[in-house]
DNA sequence: GCCGTTTTCGGCCCGACTGTTTTCAGTCG
């Protein structure tokens, strides 16, 4: 199997880290790694595909030595200089690069001096009041390294769903290969789009076996009857097994796609996961996936309702009255058996959608068809590494009808942040792009509408609650969205302050990421979201829901309760290159879980109507 | 280690915050 962009992107950004816990070295050195890393995340093409063709060195950021190195990893799947620099360094002391605060260097000194080899013994050298002693320490960051320490317990063993989902479809892929599968689909957190996941689950419906022979029966934890019992237990209204892989070895051509499964997994996922598949007879697929699909509160909400009506779930996830199963063909019909609409995936948390399913008020929620276009974007003004030219044609190829440039602004250097002169004249340049859009499609008569950049700026909202642009500037601008990015560690009441400054400024149309948080790696600000949602629903002020896996913040009881306050969203991605334009699916997944309907969310709109709604 | 030229080496996207210092190093965005 050829590397993939990703393990090149970790392999040179490992190398990176691994530079500078040694030391020595110039920093600079290990800035090249990281700024090449950075560059083959946002390629669009296979860098095996690059190799190949020994355009390698046209990466930005890779030159003959990257290039020679990549190549190697390429083709032989390991590099024999970041073996040579892992090998000098215990493996658990890049795992302390994982506490905020804790930097390579950090995370050098603290092996160096201290001896610290990985977290626990970390934990003991704070607890013990070594840690105080070090240059550089005190107890503020002893205190810190302990409530990291805390932070990362909490939440071990999790996996992004960015991480998770594409593992799991290309898991569910395999799995459809094998002969005598006849349905296949993810079912768990992957399914219901949780942010995070604890682990994958795939159910795949198998041709039931003729006579004793065939596959044979599972003898996993949760099943421990052998084949024979389980015949004459319950024959086929009993799963062929529960836990999946004792049955996947016994059936064939299934080892060898087992091996695959697991290289993949190994290969893709930084923590060591749990993946569960899951077969059973064709017949029971639908009431598998939708028992391995719900959570437990969703699901005994639906024992519940079951119960109320003299029903019973079995465990195969049928209902039985009177010990005789009936199994559902689907879904939609295990539901309406139930006398309840159809339950999207994202609902089935067990807050509250068997109630309003039973009721008829179940939202018509947002699909991704729904959305028009992309209201946060970065280009290679500032941090981005699309061009105007590029994004437009990254745009259609989605079918957007419009998208909005919202590059940094000037405070936040490091992105080469637009000052009010730059973002003018990028203003222009747009300008510039929609007149020969418009030209080009008159040219060509084409029936789709035209399609148009808009002008916009995320600007920064600064630590002491000014925006980064004056308001003259802003007025010029389509859509402005304001963000935090620096100062994220204020007290609460500094934080909702900046937020609902910025919400109340007239020319802000969106509050970008609200509570910046990053997915298991950075808490959300302190910050009392009640009274910014109560100004944003005032103010008419929109609340992204930024759609970023590793963001997706809003995240979706947020919005929900927002919703309830009367508030408008936006789902956008903010993209720095094409790729990731394409996770407008968690955006669009978080806001289902949030019970959003197209109506909450102002990129469903027609420009025509987007403009108006902005006006 | 890259890049651009000055064609053979010197500069490399920047600035603020934090906790620790009393002049700074490391982290972060």
């Amino acid at each position: 199997m050829r590397t993939g962009n990703e393990e090149v992107c970790r392999v040179l950004e490992t190398i990176a880290d691994l530079l500078e816990v040694l030391g020595g070295d110039d920093a600079r050195k290990a800035a090249a790694y990281r700024r090449a890393a950075r560059s083959v995340r946002a390629l669009d093409e296979d860098v095996a595909d690059l190799h190949e063709a020994g355009r390698l060195t046209e990466i930005p950021g890779v030159g003959g030595a990257l290039a020679r190195k990549i190549g190697e990893l390429v083709e032989t799947g390991r590099l024999a200089y970041h073996e040579r620099l892992a090998a000098e360094v215990p493996p658990g002391v890049l795992d302390l690069l994982r506490l905020p605060g804790v930097g390579p260097r950090t995370a050098g000194l603290l092996w160096r001096r201290l001896g610290v080899e990985d977290l626990e013994a970390l934990e003991e050298a704070a607890r013990s009041g070594s840690l105080k002693k070090l240059p550089g320490f005190g107890p503020k960051k002893e205190a810190a390294v302990l409530e990291g320490l805390a932070a990362l317990r909490r939440r071990s063993g999790r996996i992004l769903l960015g991480e998770a989902r594409p593992v799991a479809l290309a898991l569910a892929d395999l799995v459809s290969a094998v002969p005598g599968v006849t349905a296949v689909s993810p079912a768990g957190g992957v399914r219901r789009w949780c942010e995070t996941v604890e682990s994958i689950e795939i159910v795949a419906g198998v041709e039931e076996p003729e006579g004793p022979r065939g596959p044979a029966a599972g003898s996993g934890p949760g099943d421990a009857r052998g084949p024979d019992a389980a015949g004459r237990a319950g024959g086929p209204d009993r799963f062929v097994a529960a836990h999946v892989a004792g049955a996947l070895r016994d059936l064939p051509d299934v080892a060898e796609v087992l091996e695959v499964a697991r290289d993949r997994v190994r290969a893709n996922l930084r923590s060591g996961a749990g993946v569960d598949v899951r077969l059973v007879p064709a017949r029971l697929y639908a009431g598998a996936l939708r028992h391995f699909t719900g959570s437990r509160e969703h699901n005994e909400s639906l024992q519940k309702r079951a119960a109320s009506m003299g029903l019973e779930l079995g465990p195969e996830g049928v209902l039985e009255k009177g010990g005789r199963s009936r199994p559902a063909r689907s879904e939609e019909e295990f539901y309406s058996e139930l006398g309840l609409a159809y339950i999207p995936p994202e609902l089935r948390e067990g807050r509250g959608e068997v109630e309003a399913a039973a009721e008829g008020r179940l939202p018509r929620l947002v699909e991704l068809s729904d959305i028009r276009g992309d209201l946060h974007v970065h280009t290679d003004w500032s941090d981005g590494h699309l061009s105007l030219e590029g994004l437009v044609e990254a745009a259609r190829a989605r079918g957007y009808e419009y998208v909005v440039v919202s590059d940094h602004s000037r405070s936040l250097a490091v992105t080469g942040g637009l000052d009010e002169e730059r973002l003018l004249a990028q203003k222009d340049a747009i300008e510039e792009v929609n007149r020969r859009l418009a030209e080009e499609g008159q040219a060509e008569k084409d029936g789709a509408g035209p399609f148009r950049l808009l002008a916009g700026v995320e600007v920064d909202i600064l630590p002491d609650g000014r925006l980064d642009l004056p308001d003259g500037v802003l007025a010029e601008m389509d859509v402005v969205t304001a963000s935090v990015h620096t100062a994220l560690r204020q007290p609460g009441e500094r934080m909702t302050e900046r937020l609902v400054g910025a919400a109340e400024n007239e020319h802000v149309d969106v509050i970008g990421h609200p509570t910046g948080r990053l997915i298991g790696r950075r808490e959300p600000s302190a910050l009392d979201l009640e009274g910014l949602f109560e100004v944003c629903a005032r103010t008419g002020t929109l609340l992204e829901i930024n759609a970023s896996p590793e963001r997706l913040d809003l995240k979706d009881t947020d919005a929900r309760l927002a919703k309830e306050m009367g508030c408008r969203f936006t789902v956008s991605t903010d993209a720095h290159h094409a790729r990731a334009l394409g996770d407008m699916v968690y955006g669009v997944a978080t806001a289902r879980r949030a019970w959003l309907e197209p109506g909450d969310i102002a990129n469903t709109r027609s420009l025509a109507d987007l403009r108006r709604l902005l006006r």
